[in-house]
DNA sequence: ATGATTATGATAATGAATTGCATTTAGTCT
DNA sequence: AGACTAAATGCAATTCATTATCATAATCAT
């Protein structure tokens, strides 16, 4: 049993849920998969793999490995959410392609330290932040250039 | 004519579009109203002022003020799209309290900066960003440690 | 194994935002 | 001013992601 299991049964018990064929194999088909996928996408990968599960259970265990801390939603902006895993992955900021719709990861201490730096200032407790820049990747950027 | 109605004007006949009644009263209720305000709550206050236009025109009137540069549309987690003029007034990033829904604005040219540095150092070219800080404003803080 | 409780799948419902369409309006050209 | 054309409006219908409902199935403590 990997980490990942061992986290989200120790949510599960502590909160007379039960484990199920179905969050087993969605964990595993979200450990498997991309990061930053979708609840759809998640949905056909598993249906194309011969693991159907339904569309409203891959939501519902998305949300539970949300609020067991073992993954967390983003929004960036496309009108779908997207999970990542965020268990024993130190935390970091994106880069979003508005081309190729690409993420890029980033971490900046320097950039979270002005930030407590700003909520301070401003007698603010910081919970949560979502920093996103916006652009063009490398390669996309190359493209633009070639193609004017 | 304020500098607002002009620069909508002069995108619409840019674009051949026309000046209508509707447009008018949208833009002036916009100005007058609250920064960050959804379409829902825009709808209301006109109508609270007898100066009825449909909801459907709300958000295509606050689209093309988008679409004009006069405002920007933004997300800040609850699923309703605020807008916000941003002609004439000077870049900034947000707190939001988590429990009283405050919005405060702030600003620092280092943490942008920085954000340069980062899209360099990644070869990206950054076309917009959003930093949004979450938590409790003061008032909030106060409370809940009263509260406990 | 039983039984209480939770989970699932299928489908309906939700809610913000957009769209289609018939009608109205704005702006331009006599 | 009147006529014409393109654009805008209101309303209802539609879209799309996500959540809720509910009958049935599975889990697990006893
Ligand atoms: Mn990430
Ligand atoms: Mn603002
Ligand atoms: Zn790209
Ligand atoms: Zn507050």
């Amino acid at each position: 049993m990997n980490k990942e299991e061992e986290l989200l049964k120790s949510h599960i018990s502590r909160h007379n849920l039960k484990v199920t064929k179905e969050r087993s194999a969605v964990l595993r088909a979200f450990l498997a998969s991309a990061r930053h996928i979708t609840a759809e996408e998640l949905y056909r990968k598993m249906k194309d793999e011969n693991s159907s599960v339904g569309l409203a259970t891959i939501y519902r265990t998305l949300n539970l490995f949300c609020e067991s801390g073992l993954a967390e939603q983003r929004q960036f902006g496309d009108g779908q959410a997207r999970y990542e895993l965020v268990y024993n992955v130190s935390h970091h900021d994106h880069l979003i392609c508005q081309e190729c719709k690409r993420i890029i990861e980033f971490q900046n201490e320097e950039i979270e330290v002005l930030q407590e730096k700003v909520a301070k200032k401003n007698h603010f407790k910081i919970f949560s932040h979502k920093l996103e820049l916006y652009g063009l990747c490398s390669d996309c950027s190359k493209v633009q250039a070639e193609t004017k």
